[in-house]
DNA sequence: TAACTTTCGTAATAAAATTTCAAGTATTTT
DNA sequence: AAAATACTTGAAATTTTATTACGAAAGTTA
């Protein structure tokens, strides 16, 4: 499907020393590539130009112009997403920009990532659960209210507490079969992490939603979600990180929703329509 | 830097019969032309070899080669970003595609169509404002919620009551110079429009975040900022458009904060380290 | 209608890609 | 350790593809 790049860095070490130098070469020079004949590339990287079309053919493309032109496809669609962070002298339509390809590339990286595994675990543990309690303060709070605001809607009984006392409480009363998720894209957060440890020592399954990488927050959590994030503009928390959460969010939503279908559709008009009479 | 599909589409009309030719057949076959060499498409097209070299220097490319290797790069970009809706038989993996483009997708679509005059207009609102009433009920309310905390922490005051009779009470105490932001996706509202509606009576500035198009909600605001999103699921009315919506807010946010660095980073400096002290 | 300009395709030329093949290198067998 | 075999490689031949040159046809202007 795509990936022509991740391709031949994955089939580096299985290739014969010439058609090694080729893959280097493209890799280090995908941004040229576009530019090269077949004589240039052969030079270029030290081989002739036979050893570029069996490089070719071994990877599956009809030859050097079919690899060309994918890999040149593949490198403008990777670059294209990428854009620098914000500058306080960007002019509005480059701030547009910058900040939505941010949340963009935020959303994919994290695609790109998430264990699912770890995400089948979250959705079976989800989907036998008795109660779910979700804890998560300041932005995301936001998220675990979104979250909250999905499940109920397929009947799944949620609490979301923003009151930490409340949390902590909740999570005191919690015991085997139930299910607690903590959001925190610091993983760091007291509240969140404090809670999410009491409710394990209940007895609870625990489920973390937070950066990718050990913290204090993955060391009480039975099951990790980790999503990837990179703030396109100073001390701002919570931009693209809450993004790529609330990405994390639909994806459990949709796979509960999809095994469950046919329970599912029933809430789901059910609820459509309490609140049609509050629509023009 | 892009679109040269459209590029050629921007041209067509000024081009010589045997070029307008050529242009056409590229626009109809994008998908094809990486497969095509000069022979082939001058065939196809009805027309001769030197014709399509012809048109390919008058575009500004190099050449055939030039041109078929960056129009495959832009047609492959085009078509990567799109992904079907969700089937209930979908494995995991497909949905996390799936929910992660259509989401990343709303973005896109949203910053290709946000009009760069009414966001202006919307930012020197906020700035100006004495105070800012923020509405949205059900999904919206998290998104009202959004604002309401990034705006907090760079010393805009506003509110953002979730409570339908709160909202009308104080959109009725509104007045010349301050604003009011509503939230709703359908446009139609009614606790949302009705709470607008007042605090344009009260002679605020009212602005609305909604879907692209006339609703109850743009005829009662002055300034319209309109979020792409299709649902990749069905009656789940608030996944991708809430987070288009959340791409926006960022958008406000950014560009106010870039205009105003200088006072407000000392505010985000003092909100972190407030925080600070509850982590880990 | 003659002179000129524009548009276009054929054919010649040039460039690039692919294939062939034999030499060199490594590996296995005797 | 020598011979046989298989593998790897690049130079050169061949084929394919792209570009250019040029003149014919169509269209314009005087």
């Amino acid at each position: 499907m795509a990936g022509d790049i991740e391709k031949i860095k994955a089939v580096i070490n299985n290739l014969k020393p010439s058609e090694k130098k080729v893959a280097e070469y493209i890799i280090k020079n995908a941004d040229k590539i576009s530019e090269l004949s077949i004589g240039e590339l052969s030079k270029n990287s030290g081989t002739s130009e036979a050893s570029v079309v069996r490089f070719c053919k071994n990877l599956g493309y009809k030859g050097y112009q079919d690899l060309k032109i994918k890999v040149s496809a593949d490198y403008t669609y990777k670059t294209k997403s990428i854009q620098g962070f914000v500058n306080i002298n960007d002019d509005i339509n480059s701030i547009v920009v910058k900040i939505s390809k941010n949340n963009m590339q935020s959303i994919e990286k994290t695609m790109d990532m998430i264990d699912r595994d770890e995400l089948q675990k979250a959705v079976d543990a989800i989907l036998n659960a008795n109660k779910i309690d979700i804890y998560g303060v300041g932005a995301s709070a936001i998220v675990a209210q979104d979250m909250l605001q999905k499940f109920m809607r397929i009947n799944k009984s949620c609490t979301a507490y923003n009151d930490s006392h409340m949390q902590l409480a909740s999570a005191a009363n919690l015991s085997n079969g139930d299910v607690a998720v903590g959001i925190s894209y610091s993983g760091e957060t007291m509240d969140t992490v404090d809670a999410l440890k009491i409710a394990k020592n209940s007895g609870a399954t625990t489920i973390c939603i937070t950066r990718f990488g050990n913290s204090s927050i993955t060391n009480v959590s039975d099951i990790k979600l980790f999503v990837y994030s990179t703030e396109a503009i100073f001390r701002s928390g919570a931009m693209a990180s809450r993004i790529a959460q609330l990405n994390v969010i639909d994806i459990l939503f949709s796979v509960i929703a999809c095994r469950k279908y046919e329970d599912i559709i029933k809430y789901l008009e059910n609820t459509s329509e309490a609140v049609s009479s509050r629509k023009y």
